[in-house]
Order: C-alpha cells, then sequence, then structure tokens
DNA sequence: GCAGCGCATTAACCTATGACATAGGCTGCG
DNA sequence: CGCAGCCTATGTCATAGGTTAATGCGCTGC
C-alpha cells in the first residue's frame, strides 16, 4: 500500500460529498481495496460485460465511454482521483458503456459483495455511495447541455473549467495549472468535436489569453475569464463546501 | 384516489427494475401520495430548489431540462408513467436542474423524510429506488452519446425509438403507436436541433416510410428499419424481462 | 363567423464544423 | 542514427444544420 493508502483517498471523497460519522470512516477503512497500474487507453470495463468489482481511482484520468453503431466514440464523463466510475455496476448488472483509461492510472479494486454487505449494514454509508452515483448523474445531464446547445467554443471552455475544478477540489493541482496528458483527440471524443476543431478552439482560448499549454500542461491564466467564456457555474458539481 | 392507484404505478415500475418481495409491496402500498394535475409547460422545480417532495409521474410526460448563460434550453431526459423524475433530489440538497411538464400531466408527491425513512429501514426498497436513479443516469450517457455523436436522422429516430419503447413497457401504448403531444421545438430542445431541422428530420422519416404523424400522434410503421435508422439497442434501459 | 394564437411547413441564405491532406515535432526503439 | 508512430498544427474545400422570415392551418374564445 502507499503512503497515502487507497482507502485514505476513498474516504476523504466520501466525506467531501456526505456526512460520516467515526463508525462509517472505520467500516470503510476496513474494505479490502486490491490496486494495480494501467496504461493509458485501457478498457477496464466493456459494454455488456457483468463486473464483479467496482474501483476508486487512486490517480489518473478515465472517461466512461459509448461507441455508436457507426464506430464513432463518445466520451460521456471525466473521472478523477477519488472518484468510483463504475459504481453504477453495483446495482445494473450489465454494463451499458465502457471504462476506459484517458491517461495511465492506479486503480483500487473493490468486491461487489463487500460493498453491497456495507450498504445493507450502514445506511449512512449507503446513501454516501449513492449520492456519489447521483452526482456522476448531474455531470451527465450537465453534458448533455454541453454538447446539445453550447456551441464549439464555449463547449470546450465549459469542459476544461469542469476538469480543473474537479482535480482542484480533491488536491491534485494548484493555482489552475493542470497536468493533463489528455490528447485533443480525446478531447474531442469528450465534446462530440472534430480532433481539428478541437484544435482550432484551442488555439482561440490561447489566443484571447485564457489559457496556456505546455506540452501535455494546460494552464487557466485567467479563470474568471475562462468561466465565462465556459458559462460554467459549479452547482452541478455538488461540493459540500464549494472551495473558490 | 384513482381506479388504478397512484401507488399501484409506482409499485408495477420498481417491480420492472428490481426484486421486491411481499412485504416490501406493503410498505410501498403505504406511502402517502399527494396527486395533482398539471398543464404542459410548467416547471415543477426549478435549478437552485431545495425540494421537499420527489413526485412519480402518473400520466402525461416530463422533461429534465437545463438553460445555457445564453437561455437556450436542453432537454436532458424524458420521463413517462411510471418514473420518479426527481428522486435524485432525495439526496443531492439543491437541484442542479428543472422539471418541466412536456404535456398536461397526473403527478403523485412522496415526502423526502417518509421516503429516507423506508430506505433506512429496507434496504431492497432502498436499492430499488437507487437502481431507479442509475438508470436514469445511464439515459443520460446515451443522450450524451446521441447528441454528441449521431447526426440529426439518426438521433431523431433514436430518440422517438427511446419514447415508443419506453411507453410501450410501461403499457401505455400499443402497437408502436405513440400518442405525443410533443411540439417539434421540444423535440429540437431534446435533440440540440433547430425546429426547423427536426421538421426536415421527420419528413425525411416519414419520406422513408419507418414513421407515419397524424397530428399530435407518432406511429412506427417500421419498427425494426426504425430502430436500425436509430441505431438503437435497449441494452442502456436495463428492463429487467426486456419485451420485443 | 371571425380574430388571434400556437404550431407545422417551406424557402433562401449563411456559417459553424467536418473531412481530407500534409507537414512538422516529439519519443521510443532497433 | 534513423525510422516509425503518435500527436499537434495548418490550409482548403464541402456540408449539415442554423437563422430568419413568410405562409398556412387548425384550434379556441367571443
Amino acid at each position: 500500500m502507499s503512503p497515502t493508502s487507497s482507502s485514505d483517498v476513498l474516504i476523504r471523497k466520501l466525506q467531501s460529498i456526505s456526512d460520516l460519522r467515526e463508525g462509517d470512516i472505520d467500516v470503510l477503512k476496513d474494505i479490502q481495496i486490491q490496486e494495480k497500474d494501467f496504461l493509458a487507453n485501457y478498457d477496464l470495463v466493456r459494454e455488456g460485460d457483468r463486473p464483479v468489482n467496482s474501483f476508486v481511482v487512486l490517480d489518473g484520468l478515465l472517461g466512461s465511454t459509448k461507441l455508436t453503431g457507426d464506430g464513432k466514440r463518445q466520451i460521456t464523463s471525466f473521472f478523477v482521483a477519488g472518484d468510483i466510475p463504475d459504481l453504477h455496476g453495483l446495482h445494473l448488472s450489465v454494463m451499458d458503456c465502457n471504462f476506459t483509461t484517458l491517461t495511465a492510472a492506479r486503480l483500487g479494486f473493490m468486491r461487489h459483495d463487500a460493498l453491497r454487505a456495507i450498504c445493507e449494514q450502514h445506511p449512512r454509508i449507503a446513501t454516501a455511495f449513492w449520492r456519489s452515483t447521483l452526482i456522476d448523474a448531474a455531470i451527465y445531464r450537465e453534458w448533455v447541455t454541453n454538447v446539445g446547445r453550447r456551441e464549439a467554443y464555449t463547449r470546450m471552455a465549459h469542459i476544461l473549467c469542469e476538469l480543473i475544478f474537479r482535480l482542484r477540489s480533491v488536491g491534485r493541482i494548484q493555482d489552475h495549472v493542470a497536468d493533463l496528458p489528455i490528447t485533443q483527440a480525446a478531447l474531442g471524443d469528450a465534446l462530440g468535436l472534430s480532433t481539428v476543431h478541437v484544435n482550432r478552439m484551442l488555439q482561440e482560448l490561447r489566443r484571447r489569453g485564457l489559457i496556456a499549454t505546455t506540452g501535455p500542461r494546460v494552464q487557466a491564466l485567467d479563470w474568471p475569464g475562462l468561466t465565462r467564456a465556459g458559462d460554467f457555474e459549479t452547482t452541478y458539481l455538488h461540493q459540500r463546501n464549494p472551495a473558490a
């Protein structure tokens, strides 16, 4: 186990969205978590699978992805450290989407039967997990809106805001400088845009002085400006103690 | 209370997605449900609200909707009879979207504290409710994909498939003839398209013999053809006993 | 029986975005 | 050291879908 143990990541996340008591935390500390590393672009779960584990993200960036009949890919949400992407699988026996690493990632696996047992005996923990999936759903709603009704430039700014905000609120970045080895192709799949157009929009954001990019690193130079450009409000992320 | 009582609608829905025992059903029968009627285009819940009720749809069509900064509307999902649209509000104190009637509708309201008490004492019921919100999330995922990666024609066909399928699986329509007093403007808001283009796509579907429309009524003339045109698979709806 | 309204339809024109092609810069590897 | 594979960058051209506006049609209310 690493210095910050994997259950710490899980516990901090659940505390950031829900009200847990001492006893609950002790229970969570005892969950068996199996750590494992993955390369980028690895399908952890595929549509049609019936998983017996869920996993918490310890490091890296994941996405829930779907493929259309003619092979186009849509990323339907991002997942960062602390998130439990396929907790949905706990009560949806057959998966309806893939979960894919978008960067190299370290994950912690937890058995479904263990999680179910905990939920049955500790309603407050069950609620915390439930709430976690509800926040996922709220993010999906925002993405429908983002893709459906915002134009490419705003859409791009919006997704950068979300990523930076979420990474910051789990302490993974400082000062709006995100180390995001995410390709423009992946951004396109998240935004419903072509790679070419992603490139154009990033340039436009740089030209207007809102962001700077050095390699895979994205930096918000003007955070208020970026949020304005991206029509970004944080309510849909349902933080308990909203940071600035 | 009406001949088919409102708790029947709720119970049938939960049974269709989850495994309930006799005892659970008795508990559900005792839930206090307050019925009320609404006209079309009424905002039942607004972004920022802190609701103390959730409601089950007894009749009519609702949508979860969001407004962008420049006033464009996106419908992020539909809700039909049996659905509990804002069950999400049970554990997300502040709402991040609106719930709006898209047609005239009859709803049954249930108090949050009552629902919470039931969930705490009856884990199987809690799981059923949880699962209901997970299916909502799965639908949101599909909509991100639909709007992000399918072109207008396919997208239109897809959404009609979903509506017809869902109405059929709760016994609200026969033989793929849906009585849907939904405007083309609303369809546009659901698909991220302009009204004009919705009109064009509906015409194209009619021209190809896949659907017929008489006033507000939409009929699938060629269901297999329509599902093919719409790239429609039912897995994401997570029916327990998938009908044909 | 007519006024007014909401909605569907149609047409003409315009633009955001996609598709394709190519080049250049990394990085890893034999 | 040089080649291969990925990714970013750029330019040109094509098109799906948006915008605007005009028309019509079926309600409802008076």
